[in-house]
RNA sequence: GGCGGGUUAGCAAAGAGGUUAUGCAGCGGAUUGCAAAUCCGUUUAGAACGGUUCGAUUCCGUUACCCGCCUCCA
C-alpha cells in the first residue's frame, strides 16, 4: 500500500502526497533549552525520526527543519509568567547565553546516543529575530494585533477560523478559563511580543517597532518554518500537547500573515507516562538518558521501547518495560550477528510486508513483530540478514554496525577460568565447580562453549 | 467546568467481526558432567452490564475507573 499518515488537521488517515513530487518539507518542533530533554521528549523526537526513515523508504527526499527554543518561553500561565532561559540563568548563576548553549550541546548529544538522525537545519529563535519581528509587522499590518501594557497580542476573535486544529469550543474556553486574563480581550489571545520591564534587566532583548522586548513563543516556529519551507510546505510535527495552543497559534499567525494553514499535514506524537501520569519538567523528577547509561542500559533499548508502540498512544514507561526492551534488544543483535555476511537482496515478499505495515500509518509494533518473523523464518542466513537490515533503515537500531562487546577479563579471573576449564576438560567436575565458585565470587560468570569458554560480569 | 483518548494476559503492547500478534517473564522439553546460552513447545487475555449478529475482545449504548489537553509542556 502506498503511505498513509494520520493528520491531525483532517482527525483521519490521509494518503501521502508530497506537495513537490520526490521531495518532502518537514518542521519538527523542537526542544526549549533550559533545562536537560527528558526521555519522554525524545519519544516525541524518535517518532519523528522513524517518519523521517519511512519517508525516505518510500524514495523521498526529506527537508527537515527543527528549531531550538532558546528564548521567550514563559515558564507559567497566561503570558505573564517568567523567561525559561532568565530563571534557567537565575538558577544556576550562568548567562541566558551559556545555558541555552549547555543544553543544546546536552540535546545533539542525545539525539546521537538514540541514532536520531541531524536535521537538515537546527535553527535558534535568537537566530531569527529580525524574521520575527517581521512576521509580526505582517499580521499587524493585516489588522489582527492588538497593544497592551506588556505587549503585542493577536486577537483571535477577528479569525473566525482559529482553533480549528485543536477542534477549540471558543466558548467553553471562554468560560472555563483558569487563568485571569488580564489585559487580554479573549482566553485564546496570545503574545505575540513581549516588552521588556523597565525594573527587569533582560539578557536577553532586541529592539522592535513596538518597543524593546523579546518574543511570544509560538512567533518563531511560524517565522523560521516560513523562512526556511516557505508559506506551505508538507509535514509539521510536534507533542500531543502542541495540537491545542502552540500549533493552534502557529496556524493562526499563518494564516493572519499569509492564509496559509502553514502545513498540508499535522502529526503528533503521544505522551510517555510514568505510574500513569506524563513525564513532565515542571513536575520534578524526570528520566534523563545519561540516567539510563548510568543504570547500565544501552539508550538504543529505549529507542527498541519505543518502537513497540504506536506513536498515536500513550506508553507506558517502567523500567521493567525497560528491561524486557534491553533484553529482546541484545537476543536480536546477536542473533543478526552471527548469520554472518548479508547477501545481496533482501526477500522481496517480507520488505512487501514490511513496508505495508509502516506505510500504514508507521505501524512500527507490527513491523517489529514481523521482524521476528522473518528471524525464525527458514530464509538462508544471507538473505535473512539482508532483509533485517533493510528493515533497520527504518528502524535504526543499527544493527549492521553492531558489535560484540569485548570485556575486559582482569588477569587473576582469567587465571581462574582458565584453570576450570582444564579440570573441566581433565573431567575434574569438583574442582571444576570450586573454581565456578571462586569466579562467582569475583564476580565473573563462565558460560562452556564448545572449543571455548565465555566469561560475562555479573 | 469544556474538549479528547483509553481500559487486552504477570509486564509492555498490536491487529482483526470467526483463523498463533509480538517481545519480556513463567512453565515443559531438547541440549549440558552440572550450568549458561541456544532451540522447540506451551499456560495466563480484552473493565462491567446490555444491544446488534449464526458468531464480538473487535460494532453500538450505558456505567465505572484511568489518562491527556484547556496553564509552561514532547
Amino acid at each position: 500500500m502506498s503511505l498513509h499518515l494520520y493528520d491531525t488537521w483532517t482527525r483521519s488517515l490521509r494518503e501521502f502526497t508530497p506537495l513537490q513530487p520526490g521531495e518532502v518539507g518537514l518542521y519538527t518542533c523542537g526542544p526549549t533549552v533550559y533545562d536537560y530533554q527528558h526521555i519522554g521528549n525524545y519519544r516525541t523526537f524518535l517518532f519523528e525520526d522513524g517518519l523521517k526513515r519511512v519517508l525516505r523508504l518510500n524514495g523521498l527526499k526529506v527537508n527537515h527543519v527543527m528549531n531550538i527554543t532558546d528564548v521567550g518561553h514563559l515558564v507559567s500561565d497566561g503570558d505573564d509568567g517568567e523567561d525559561k532561559m532568565e530563571k534557567g540563568s537565575r538558577r544556576t548563576g550562568k548567562t541566558a547565553w551559556d545555558i541555552a548553549a549547555l543544553y543544546t550541546e546536552s540535546f545533539v548529544g542525545d539525539l546521537k546516543l538514540l541514532g536520531i538522525d541531524f536535521p537538515t537545519t537546527l535553527c535558534k529563535a535568537t537566530d531569527n529575530i529580525p524574521e520575527q519581528i517581521a512576521f509580526i509587522e505582517e499580521i499587524e499590518k493585516k489588522g489582527y494585533t492588538y497593544i497592551t501594557s506588556d505587549g503585542v497580542y493577536f486577537d483571535t476573535a477577528k479569525q473566525q477560523s482559529y482553533g480549528y486544529l485543536g477542534r477549540l469550543d471558543i466558548k467553553g474556553l471562554q468560560a472555563g478559563a483558569r487563568v485571569d486574563l488580564g489585559e487580554k480581550r479573549n482566553a485564546t489571545d496570545y503574545a505575540l511580543w513581549k516588552f521588556s520591564k523597565p525594573e527587569d534587566k533582560r539578557q536577553m532583548e532586541w529592539d522592535a517597532p513596538w518597543g524593546r522586548g523579546f518574543p511570544g513563543w509560538h512567533i518563531e516556529c511560524s517565522a523560521m518554518a516560513h523562512k526556511y519551507l516557505g508559506e506551505y510546505f508538507d509535514i509539521h510535527c510536534g507533542g500531543e500537547d502542541h495540537i491545542t495552543v502552540h500549533h493552534t497559534n502557529e496556524i493562526s499567525q499563518s494564516e493572519a500573515a499569509y492564509g496559509s494553514r502553514l502545513s498540508n499535514y499535522w502529526m503528533h506524537g503521544y505522551f510517555l507516562l510514568t505510574n500513569d501520569a506524563k513525564m513532565s519538567k515542571s513536575a520534578g523528577e524526570f528520566l534523563r538518558v545519561q540516567l539510563l547509561i548510568d543504570k547500565g542500559y544501552d539508550p538504543i533499548a529505549y529507542r527498541y521501547l519505543c518502537l513497540t508502540a504506536h506513536y498515536r498512544t500513550q506508553m507506558t514507561f517502567s523500567w521493567e518495560s525497560l528491561d524486557a526492551a534491553q533484553i529482546a534488544l541484545d537476543r536480536l543483535r546477536l542473533n543478526i550477528h552471527s548469520m554472518g555476511a548479508p547477501g545481496s537482496q533482501p526477500n522481496a515478499e517480507y520488505v512487501a510486508k514490511f513496508m505495508d505495515k509502516l506505510n500504514d500509518d508507521l505501524n512500527f509494533p507490527q513491523a517489529l513483530a514481523l521482524t521476528f518473523e522473518v528471524s525464525k523464518s527458514d530464509l538462508p542466513n544471507a538473505e535473512k540478514k539482508a532483509t533485517l537490515l533493510k528493515f533497520d533503515e527504518a528502524f535504526g537500531l543499527g544493527f549492521a554496525s553492531w558489535q560484540p562487546k569485548e570485556v575486559d577479563v582482569p588477569e587473576n579471573v582469567r587465571t581462574v577460568a582458565d584453570a576450570r576449564w582444564a579440570a573441566r576438560n581433565a573431567k575434574d567436575w569438583a574442582e571444576a565447580d570450586r573454581l565456578r565458585g571462586e569466579l562467582t565470587a569475583l564476580g565473573w560468570t563462565m558460560k562452556d562453549g564448545k572449543d571455548a569458554y565465555t566469561l560475562t560480569k555479573l
